[in-house]
DNA sequence: TTCCAGGCGTATC
DNA sequence: GATACGCATGGA
């Protein structure tokens, strides 16, 4: 990784990383695709810090009107620039089927996302589908002025939502913001604690299930070992590992299970 | 019209 | 503990 301020942007240098394969893969959902740009362009948002980043060639990006300091302290996490996912992709290449998957959408990194933006945004997307849940977390953060911290949907009632169009699921985000801030559910103790554990705490909140549970787990507190089994994962599983993963998969099966998604939906 | 979407709660056995 | 079914909404 290497980057260097240009007038007002920062332009980084980063191996293993495409923009469409990491924002556009079904990890986060508020990141919209800029197509009136010549460059692939994405306009985002991490703890509402805004951002228009877009990929100027094979590991070149833009990262717009942003100071080194904001890169360093916000951005560098989130695209988690500290980790080498080359090394990762050598190890679970020690399987062919995997291997397959590597090379096939090898620019996938997984985002150091917020924990409630992401438990929330994945209570969301059970059945349903990923434009719907776009549109549902868009408005969520459209009528709040910003992803809403779980304290301001706490009290709130299911018909308060009812703009959300998020049907059964409303009352399962209120239920989850009522057990965060209670501290029920407490997401700093999440991080530490056992896996196993930790998909319990979670499942205390009514509308989370061993699948969300694991995607809170993945995605909003990298923790790399969580294994979210949806529908197109279990058909990788019946299809090339009936009897489990390989052991190249031991404690980075999240970010295998990543490539695995994307190979199976997109690939062949 | 019917089916399906990055599942889960509930009822029933 | 396993299995069947309903669930809000909207696009194909």
């Amino acid at each position: 990784m290497e980057y260097k301020k240009d007038g007002r942007d920062i332009l980084l240098y980063q191996q293993d990383f495409d923009l469409d394969e990491t924002l556009d893969c079904g990890q986060a959902f508020r990141w919209q695709r800029d197509n009136t740009q010549k460059n692939v362009t994405y306009v985002g948002a991490y703890l509402n810090v805004p951002l228009t980043i877009s990929q100027e060639g094979e590991g070149v990006f833009r990262l717009k009107d942003t100071d080194e300091e904001t890169f360093r302290s916000v951005w560098y996490e989130y695209f988690d620039l500290a980790t080498d996912y080359g090394e990762i992709k050598r190890q679970l290449s020690e399987d062919c089927t995997m291997a397959k998957a590597c090379g096939y959408a090898g620019g996938i990194r997984l985002l150091r996302q917020d924990s409630w933006e992401a438990l929330c945004s994945f209570i969301i997307s059970q059945n349903n589908n990923i434009p719907r849940i776009k549109g549902i977390i868009g408005r969520l953060c459209e009528h709040f002025g910003g992803f809403p911290p779980y304290e301001r949907l706490a009290d709130l009632s299911p018909e308060d939502l009812a703009f959300l169009r998020a049907g059964f699921r409303a009352k399962y985000i209120i239920d989850a913001a009522k057990k965060l801030r209670s501290g029920e559910v407490d997401l700093e103790k999440i991080k530490r604690e056992p896996i196993e554990c930790a998909q319990k705490d979670l499942m205390k909140i009514c509308g989370v299930g061993p699948k969300v549970a694991q995607c809170a787990l993945l995605y909003g507190v990298h923790r790399t070992e969580a294994f979210p089994v949806d529908v197109w994962i279990k058909r990788v599983l019946e299809m090339w590992y009936p009897l489990g993963l390989p052991e190249c998969c031991e404690g980075i099966e999240g970010i295998a299970q990543q490539y695995l998604f994307h190979y199976i939906r997109t690939g062949k």
